[in-house]
DNA sequence: CGAGATTCATGTGAAGTATACCTTTAGGCTTAA
DNA sequence: AAGCCTAAAGGTATACTTCACATGAATCTCGTA
C-alpha cells in the first residue's frame, strides 16, 4: 500500500509542472554569461591578470569587500575568461581556486600546500610527510614545466587566522625559486580589517594591487534579481513584490546578492513542495526562516563530538538561566555528560579553545569579561533563533547518545 | 576618600605527549633462469 | 639472482594535555585630608 502510494506520488510528481525553469542559475557557483554592476572591478581585475596571456607574472592581488559583493564570482568569471583565451592561444595558463574557509582542507600550512600539490597532480597523505617536502612537491608539479599559475585563496582571512602569516609569506616568495614558471596570488577577503592585523611584509607583498568592493544598493540587488530570476523561473510565476522583498532583505544585510539568490531559490523550492504555483511574499519569509535554521543544523550536525558535547551543555545551561552563560559553569556540565555518556574528558584548556571555535561559527556568541574580584571568563550567549533550539537539541541528544 | 595592592577564575602561550599515518629499509620468501 | 611482500624503524602533523604565567576590574587596605 505504501508502494502504491509512493509510486503515485512520484508519478504525480513528474507531471506536475516545476516552478523552475534552470534551478542552477541561482545556485552560488553559477557564472552567468554577463555580471551586471561589476565593471569596473572586473576591467581593473582583467588589467592586472592580463600579463599572465604574455607568460609574465602578474602583480598580486588582494580583494576586499563584504560578503555577497560579487567578488568570488567577479575573480571566477574573469578567470575563466582567461582560461578560454590562454586555450585558443595555447598559453600555458592554470588558474586554482581554493575556499580557504573549508575545514579540513585549507585550514593549516600543511593541508593548503597538500591541496595545491594534489591540483598538479601529485597524490599527498594526509599526514606523515614533512612539510617542507610537501613544499617540495609542489615546487616540483609547479616548475616541472613552464607556466602561469593563479592562486586564487578565498577567505584568506580564514586561513591566516587559524594558521599565521607565514604561509602567505611563503608562497609570495617561491617566485624567486622558480625557474620556469610564475605564481601569482589572490587573496579575497570578507574582513575589511584583515590587512591591518598581519606583518607588513607580508602585505606589501601580498597587496601589490588592491580592488575593493562596495556592497550593491537595493537597485542593483534588484536588478540582478530580475535578470536571474527570468531565467531560472518560468514565466509569470513570480508575483508582484517578491524581488522587492528579497532585494529589502539582503539590503539589511549589507547589500548580499548571494543571499538574496538564495532567498529566492529556497522561496521557490518552498512554493513548489506545497504545490503553490506561484512564489509569494510569505514563501519568502518562510525561506528566510528555513536558510537560517538549516545553515545551523547543518554546522551543528557536521560537527566532531567533541565540539557538540561542549554545545549541549551550553544548550543546556543557557536555557535553564534564561541568560549569559560562564566557562567555569560549562566545564562542570561537561564533565557530567561526559561520564554519562562514555566520553573521555577533555581539559578545560581544550574546552577554552573550543568555545573559541564554536564562537567563530557563529552559532555562539562569546566575550571575555573581567568580573572584577570574580575572576575572568566568558560571557557565552546562544546566536540560536529559539525556534531552532528544541531541533538542535534533538540532533546533540542523539549524536552523542544522551538518554533523555 | 582615593590611590594602589590584592584577588579570583579563567584566558592564553609554550612545550610536551599520544595517536595516526607516511616513507624507507631490511629481512624473508617466492620465482625464474 | 631478482623480485616482491611484510614488518620494523624512523619521522611528521594534529589533537590534546600539562605547566606556568597573564589579565583586568571588583574589592580591600591603608594613608591622608
Amino acid at each position: 500500500m505504501v508502494n502504491n502510494n509512493l509510486t503515485m506520488f512520484f508519478e504525480k510528481f513528474l507531471t506536475k509542472e516545476s516552478l523552475f525553469k534552470d534551478k542552477k542559475v541561482l545556485q552560488s557557483t553559477y557564472i552567468p554569461d554577463e555580471i551586471n554592476h561589476r565593471d569596473e572591478q572586473i576591467n581593473t581585475i582583467a588589467q592586472i591578470l592580463a600579463p599572465a596571456l604574455r607568460k609574465e607574472k602578474p602583480s598580486n592581488l588582494f580583494i576586499y569587500g563584504k560578503t555577497g559583493t560579487g567578488k568570488t564570482l567577479s575573480i571566477r568569471y574573469t578567470a575563466e575568461q582567461m582560461e578560454q583565451v590562454a586555450k585558443q592561444q595555447e598559453v600555458p595558463l592554470s588558474v586554482f581556486y581554493l575556499n580557504c574557509k573549508l575545514k579540513k582542507i585549507a585550514d593549516t600550512e600543511y593541508r593548503l600546500i597538500a591541496e595545491l600539490a594534489r591540483f598538479f597532480g601529485k597524490a599527498v597523505p594526509p599526514t606523515g610527510l614533512p612539510t617542507d617536502e610537501v613544499y617540495n612537491i609542489f615546487f616540483k608539479a609547479l616548475d616541472s614545466e613552464e607556466r602561469v599559475v593563479l592562486l586564487i585563496l578565498d577567505e584568506i582571512d580564514q586561513l591566516v587566522k587559524k594558521a599565521g602569516d607565514e604561509i602567505i609569506y611563503n608562497l609570495t616568495r617561491i617566485n624567486a625559486e622558480l625557474k620556469r614558471s610564475h605564481v601569482s596570488i589572490i587573496g579575497i577577503s570578507n574582513d575589511l580589517m584583515f590587512a591591518n592585523n598581519i606583518d607588513p611584509r607580508v602585505k606589501s607583498s601580498l597587496s601589490e594591487e588592491e580592488i575593493v568592493f562596495p556592497p550593491y544598493n537595493a537597485l542593483q540587488i534588484q536588478d540582478i534579481l530580475h535578470k536571474r530570476s527570468s531565467q531560472a523561473f518560468k514565466d509569470s510565476i513570480i508575483t508582484e513584490g517578491v524581488i522587492a522583498k528579497c532585494a529589502a532583505y539582503a539590503a539589511r544585510e549589507h547589500g548580499d546578492a548571494r543571499r538574496a539568490l538564495e532567498l529566492l531559490r529556497v522561496a521557490g523550492e518552498l512554493a513548489e513542495r506545497k504545490g503553490d504555483t506561484t512564489i509569494m511574499i510569505t514563501h519568502i519569509d518562510d525561506a528566510e526562516e528555513k536558510i537560517e535554521r538549516d545553515r545551523i543544523l547543518d554546522i551543528v550536525k557536521t560537527q566532531p563530538k567533541q565540539f557538540q558535547a561542549t554545545l549541549y551543555p551550553i544548550l543546556m545551561t543557557h536555557q535553564k538561566k534564561k541568560g549569559l552563560v560562564y566557562t567555569g559553569e560549562i566545564y562542570d556540565v561537561y564533565k557530567d555528560l561526559c561520564e554519562k555518556i562514555g566520553l573521555r574528558p577533555l581539559t578545560q584548556r581544550r574546552i577554552s579553545d573550543i568555545v573559541a571555535e564554536l564562537d567563530m561559527l557563529g552559532i555562539i556568541n562569546a566575550k571575555v569579561i573581567s568580573k572584577g574580584r570574580f575572576g575572568r571568563t566568558r560571557e557565552i550567549a546562544l546566536a540560536i533563533p529559539s525556534q531552532v533550539e528544541p531541533k538542535i537539541r534533538k540532533i546533540l541528544e542523539e549524536d552523542l547518545g544522551v538518554a533523555a
